[in-house]
DNA sequence: CTGAAAGCGCTTACAG
DNA sequence: CTGAAAGCGCTTACAG
């Protein structure tokens, strides 16, 4: 948690600017010069000073250009937080996602920070690492910092703790990931129809034992893409051996393993759905070293996969378009707009490119 | 520029809370209960009230939870915001970088947010989308709302308008690239050793006519990288046919122009030296595409250099290092170091994969 | 153990 | 056109 306390490295300098009492003053902000030592330095009021600094009309040539030599000669510069103290309204969002450093994450988070940018707003974000409690405990240090809106990829799989947050007039959307146990906007992928159609067009190509490697199945995005890679076998009327599915961390080793377990024993699958972007470059690394050649088509495109060889036939999401979708509706809240909580589904692509196109060997 | 003044769409709700005159209290951050509120329905004084919430000594068992009671009641959250103005420490940090979405400046994002958040504090984060106003723009914006620290990866080639700023106490670690016109800390990779040492590895394996396309050469770490593999040409006692090196742009179509370029005429290259991930990335698609082997050595790692046929040799920084370096030392000036202006140089690794050992061709 | 007063640096509402 | 007073929601310094 955030522990404003320890004491600031400028807190040895010494007040600066004209009747300021010292032993409040000092060291509070580096010494900073206030508007009251501007008016001071100028011979104008407090209100006066706001004024210049804010744009406001009604002050005079003269006076305001003798505002301006003050603000110049102490070095002033207005403390937002202060005035959002006073305003109410922070011009700040909150962002938080499983890992800054992903690759499908990070596009993400540019997106969404133009969109802060353009409204006017700057922005926070963390990483959840997953892990629930530090969604929950980054998600309300953001609130206690009064973020006007947050946009939350959740870990969790309770989101009640927000509710008071959001009753208070925090916006808030969802992203990749619904809301669970609360109402509120949602933006996410067609998971389980993407998955659908991936493992239809293995199919297609002939494939009848496919397996499939996914996250750990609490996440809502691997049970959407199992559920949509049971769907499209159940339709083309394929039987699902257990041993074909790998639900799990997305860790090299736990994914190694769980192909190992499916390319082997009686009924080793042809074809393999891997569930997002970290199992595809594992399962790239696995099948790509392999003598046999065991069709491909991964959840998330990634960069050069079009150069490996064979290309990577994946179901590309659009994570910019992602993010920049859910904090436009964020800001459209914070516009007045208050309608129903809304859900927007955006489909995922699939994009041909060699591995998934793979007969079945034999 | 954050704009606080429109207006909330939480405005239209009434305030909560006892003893709060609603005409100056309505909307505010949606109308949330104080300290205040929370002390008039506990029965007890504001202070009391603080004491409780900051977990402070000195409060009888049952008044504790009197207060506890009422907070829980009102669903009061202290307002870090309000807390922060007081205290003189917002325990926030700024980053500024090039652009968050970046493969290389990702990892080095997340680094900082570990480092911020094992010391209380909370990222903004900010691209500046190589735009030296929007850099300034950025860190000045982080400056008005007090941020303790600021990681910047400079845009511009002139910091002076940071030296008040500076000055005034906002801890100030430049990062990737060195500060300009300005004294300060400095964490960077040393960028004219590692592209001798990548030019000397093409030279050790045959190469005499090497290129070399780079960013603009106005950025740092392209003029160190240019001049280091100037340097490694001239030590091998090599000419430098300005036709083989292209600095500018890194998008595609330009990096592409500058390898035909060098790669066609009288004096074609046998190797190219690729001055960062993006300009590897678009090498790679050029040179694999091409029926004659071209040796190529990238600076940066990418993922899946390795898996490409050939693999990519690299000189690869550690940005998730680099991050980390530079987020400590700025939470060290927090706690009072002030010691002279650092700057911490680190190594890069030459990666082998194959692609940079590829004789000359003839 | 407890609380009233003053203040952080601004803006608001109002009066001249 | 200009400014003194009050207040945003907290913490500090001090007094009981």
């Amino acid at each position: 948690m955030p522990d404003p306390d320890r004491p600031s490295p400028a807190a040895a300098r010494t007040g600066s600017g004209s009747g300021r009492r010292p032993s409040a003053a000092a060291g509070r902000y580096g010494g900073r010069p206030t508007m009251k030592d501007v008016a001071a330095r100028a011979g104008v009021g407090l209100k006066t000073v706001s004024r210049v600094v804010n744009g406001e009309p009604g002050v005079t040539a003269d006076t305001e250009s003798r505002v301006r030599a003050a603000i110049e000669a102490l070095g002033f510069r207005r403390n937002d937080s202060a005035r959002i103290l006073r305003k109410g309204r922070t011009a700040s969002i909150g962002l938080v996602l499983e890992d800054l450093a992903d690759p499908f994450y990070s596009p993400l988070s540019r997106a969404v920070e133009e969109v802060a940018r353009a409204n006017g707003s700057l922005l926070f974000a963390g990483s959840s690492a997953e892990v629930p409690a530090r969604e929950q405990e980054l998600a309300l240090a953001l609130c206690a910092r009064r973020v006007d809106g947050l946009v939350i990829v959740p870990a969790g799989e309770d989101h009640r703790y927000l509710e008071p947050e959001m009753a208070a007039g925090v916006a808030t959307v969802f992203l990749d990931r619904p809301a669970q146990r609360v109402e509120a906007d949602t933006v996410l992928t067609d998971n389980a129809d993407g998955a659908r159609r991936a493992v239809a067009h293995l199919i297609a190509h002939g494939h009848r034992r496919i397996g499939f490697v996914g996250d750990r199945s609490a996440i809502h995005t691997a049970g959407e893409r199992l559920r949509g890679y049971r769907e499209a076998m159940a339709r083309a009327g394929l039987p699902v051996d257990e041993a074909w599915v790998a639900m799990g961390p997305t860790d090299p080793d736990r994914v190694r393993a769980g192909l190992d377990r499916m390319l082997s024993g009686p009924h080793p699958v042809t074809a393999v759905f891997a569930g997002n972007n970290r199992v595809t470059v594992t399962a790239v690394r696995v099948l790509y070293g392999r003598p046999g050649p065991v069709a491909l088509v991964g959840f998330d495109d990634f960069e050069l996969a079009d150069l490996l060889r064979p290309g990577v036939t994946v179901i590309a999401q659009d994570p910019a378009r992602l993010g920049r979708t859910a904090a436009e509706l964020l800001f459209r809240r914070l516009d007045g707009d208050d309608s129903p909580p809304r859900r927007v589904e955006l489909a995922a692509d699939l994009l041909v490119r060699g591995s998934g196109e793979i007969p079945p060997a034999g």
